[in-house]
DNA sequence: ATTCGTAATGTTAACGATAACATAATCCGT
DNA sequence: ACGGATTATGTTATCGTTAACATTACGAAT
């Protein structure tokens, strides 16, 4: 039974299909495709000859001829952070059904990566891409002539604004002002802000709305508090050590997020000081881990499956319409107060 | 400056280039695939020229010409469950640096999905798949077909054996023994099993590995505390639930996965029960949260990444190579004993 | 039976790139 | 200066599928 012949690929095509059956191609693929005008009787003969030679259709040569590959390239800084796959998770909800597959690719937030990955990406003729963007330099450029070549682009997350392409985000700017006014509210005379990188869109929004808290209550801050080592744990743990390592140090962190936040928090229990007691936190999206540590992380929530269902449906909807607006959409975030803020139960 | 004219789509050929200098597509192509016989000036006009006008090459007619898509599939059960990112990761470090892409798809513990997923991956003539089975019925045909179209096919973490294709596990049979033993170590008298299903190649072995050691020390166990209600932290808590409604519940647990050891801590807790004291309770993962768990969670590490790599190479060597041969293989695993199974510090 | 209309089927060209073969241009030694 | 070897370039056919046009078959109406 096993082993019949040993044929070197077996991979049948239309043309075969016809062959074996004395039809053109023609016949064929109206027959596979359910179009009009086949006889019932061929077509039925058609199928089944089809299914019995094990016939898949080929979508390389369907791409070729359609310039449509119902493909959508995923682009992200960092596949093992939480949010990330929850956020590819809703992405996957909305292309399953609308019958898209994903090209799933990692930039290890380099932004070299991410152009050869953006180029690669569309040398194989993806529909659209979806990125969460590692650009750290003043230079739009690139992206600028992704839009301009008409493949369509939507940002989820880590926006470029300014440039014509649509953007799924949350209020990051306005949630960091809210997460420090609760430190603030905490009473916390000195505040520092772990940054990862201002030239991130992210990091931006959320360190100015870390100074607008700062400002509306006319607090200063150190700027030898604000700091910039990366978006990870092992930046977080590095940062947080530096900040230590000052003359003195703040009462209360603002960390970018919370892979940043949970490297500083080992850092600072290394260095024997307790958190909330000698140093309070709060971080930036709701980590799998957050309500888990010890203590339990204060963090900003931010709907990452939502994100990716509403940054899939809306490049879906850019593809398949050509006058679809771009927009900007901020979703809301909420705050999630734990115990690391000095919260009591 | 922004907005210039409004051409439909500006995908630039081949030929668009060799007309604009004048030349045939072929010597462009030769310049632009740095192939030999084309002289250095020529050479640097197509070159300039193609980057001027902003050529990508186009993938898909490349991939029709040469049946190779330099793409692999990976089919995974539940993107959200840490391992299979930590996974996936590993399988990137390895495509990127190979230069293949991977489709990303997601089947959500569902085997028809899955064949759906394995289908569209076939018709976009993938150069191989990734596969982590959510197979539960005893009918490898589906595989076996895939396997006899030569299509290469690596399994990895879930696998089907005895079909011809490679597989990367790791050793859960002997890994579930060991975690066992080390509960029966403690003195336990009374122990359950929650499994995800025994259709499920890592449930049947977990399992198995389950019976080894309780058999191996004269132990008997309760069939009434062997259930199978699934994979993720809900099935979990709900399988927790059904074992204490029960008139008389295990002293210890083990449970196929972290994500429902999980969800039984849950249940376990919310019963008003304590644990280690009243039922200890040990998983299977080493998930991102097993460490940070109140108590922490004992469990089986499973060198994720590493599975990645491993089996993302396998399935390169396989494409690259049509000798390869089809291998097993079993990575070992290691205890992490932590507070979940009744250990002191 | 002739004609027309529609349904069924077939043929050709094209998608973009490249392999394989064909030709033109250049170089070299004697 | 000539023939043979290189090197540079061009032409044709092909990958698998489908759009667009062409043809054939067949039933109905007169």
């Amino acid at each position: 039974m096993a082993g019949r012949d040993k044929v070197k690929s077996n991979i049948i095509t239309l043309k075969e299909v016809a062959t074996a059956l004395g039809v053109s191609t023609m016949t064929v693929s109206r027959a596979i495709n359910n179009r009009p005008n086949v006889d019932d009787t061929t077509k039925r003969q058609i199928l089944d000859m089809a299914k019995k030679m094990g016939y898949t259709p080929n979508h390389v040569a369907k791409s070729l001829v359609s310039s449509r590959t119902y493909t959508i390239g995923v682009v992200i800084p960092e596949i093992s952070h939480s949010f990330f796959p929850d956020v590819v998770h809703g992405i996957e909800e909305v292309t399953k059904q609308k019958k898209y597959q994903i090209f799933l690719t990692n930039t290890s937030e380099n932004y070299e990566t991410e152009r050869q990955t953006v180029d690669a990406l569309r040398s194989k003729r993806v529909d659209g891409i979806l990125v969460s963007s590692s650009l750290t330099i003043d230079d739009t450029s690139y992206y600028q002539m992704i839009v301009n070549s008409g493949l369509p682009l939507v940002f989820f997350d880590r926006c470029i604004h300014g440039i014509g392409a649509s953007c799924i985000g949350v209020n990051d700017r306005l949630a960091s002002t809210l997460i420090t006014e609760h430190l603030i509210r905490h009473g916390y005379p000195s505040i520092g802000f772990l940054n990862g990188s201002t030239g991130v869109s992210i990091g931006k929004a959320r360190y100015e709305g870390f100074k607008d808290a700062m400002r509306t209550h006319g607090l200063t801050w150190n700027e030898q508090w604000v700091v910039e080592y990366g978006f990870n744990e092992k930046s977080g743990f590095e940062a947080m050590n530096h900040v230590l390592s000052l003359s003195e140090y703040p009462r209360a962190i603002v960390a970018v997020n919370d892979p940043v936040a949970i490297g500083a928090m080992k850092a600072i229990q290394q260095a024997g000081l307790s958190i909330p007691e000698d140093i309070a936190i709060v971080g930036f999206t709701n980590d799998i881990r957050a309500e888990l540590l010890t203590p339990s992380l204060t963090t900003v929530h931010q709907p990452a499956h939502e994100i990716g269902k509403l940054a899939a449906a809306k490049l879906i909807r850019t593809i398949e319409n050509p006058n679809e607006p771009v927009e900007s959409l901020e979703i809301d975030t909420s705050i999630v107060v734990r115990r690391s803020c000095g919260h009591q139960p």
